[in-house]
DNA sequence: TTATTAAAATACCAAAAGGTCTTTTAATAT
DNA sequence: ATATTAAAAGACCTTTTGGTATTTTAATAA
């Protein structure tokens, strides 16, 4: 569905939220441990992150990252886009730039809603959101 | 949705079937015009397609692609499959190979509607059938 | 039988994705 | 101050994807 550093994004955030709901600021080694992504990656993803405005980190001793709790939540949808764009939710089955409602490729009408839905669910979720679920058990980020 | 082999060649598998009606054979140079993808690449392609068995070709004048009509219809999802595998229509939205019914990760009970609706959507649509929409108009393939 | 035509095969090439590793910078505790 | 800790920065590296170009093989028409 996503690419790999869309889906470690996702991971790694909803990871750092649910510990940050325990009062816990972890650092990349454990968020890669955890989330099951590779070490060195994972830094680098959080840190693209961090420079994006989507987390917060501080260096040093009980450095790590965590979120600003004064800003509105953060739906998938945001993170999506800004790591791997639109191409999963929009766009058509063919790869038609011209394809549209007016202009339809022979897929055009039968994947309309399944992207609706897809854009709908990433939109709708959000990091915190997730977490709370995460939280109540019964759900898996790694491991 | 998917990667630029799979569009390409479904819209030129599409291109063929809607040309064979017609009882015309196109060539490579055709076909790329047409689906308005790279020349070069589109003909590795069709060959790819036609090493693993979905289209004919004969070499030579009078030469050009085409489908041995005795066999059943083709539909999209075993072209999707033999090209980029399942990832697009099954599989974690947060990558995780455990995650399923059992061990689901927090997004996997919403997205599991989708993936069986894009699952449904190219296992159903055959490269006829869209040949036979394109053919009653209304849809593109390119240009 | 030889041109001509067109696919097959093959050899590259460039960019993007995915991933690793080392060095630098900043925060903090001693 | 300084040792320690941990993120930031950045240099690489590998694989996959996307694409180009040339040579070879096969079919056919003249």
């Amino acid at each position: 569905m996503f690419n790999k550093e869309t889906e470690y994004a996702l991971r790694g955030l909803v990871y750092v939220q649910f510990q940050q709901m325990l009062g816990h600021k972890p650092g990349i080694v454990e968020v890669a441990r955890e989330i099951e992504a590779p070490l060195f990656y994972t830094g680098k993803i959080l840190q693209r992150l961090v420079k994006m405005g989507f987390l917060m980190s501080t260096k040093g001793k009980g450095g790590g990252f965590y979120f600003d709790a004064t800003k509105p939540e953060l739906p998938l949808k945001t993170v999506v886009q800004a790591i791997e764009g639109d191409k999963t939710y929009a766009g058509c089955g063919f790869g038609l730039k011209e394809c549209g409602d007016e202009n339809p490729c022979p897929l055009h009408e039968q994947f309309a809603p399944i992207r609706a839905a897809i854009s709908k669910l990433i939109g709708q979720n959000t990091v915190q959101s997730l977490a709370r679920d995460f939280r109540k058990g019964g759900t898996i980020l790694g491991l």
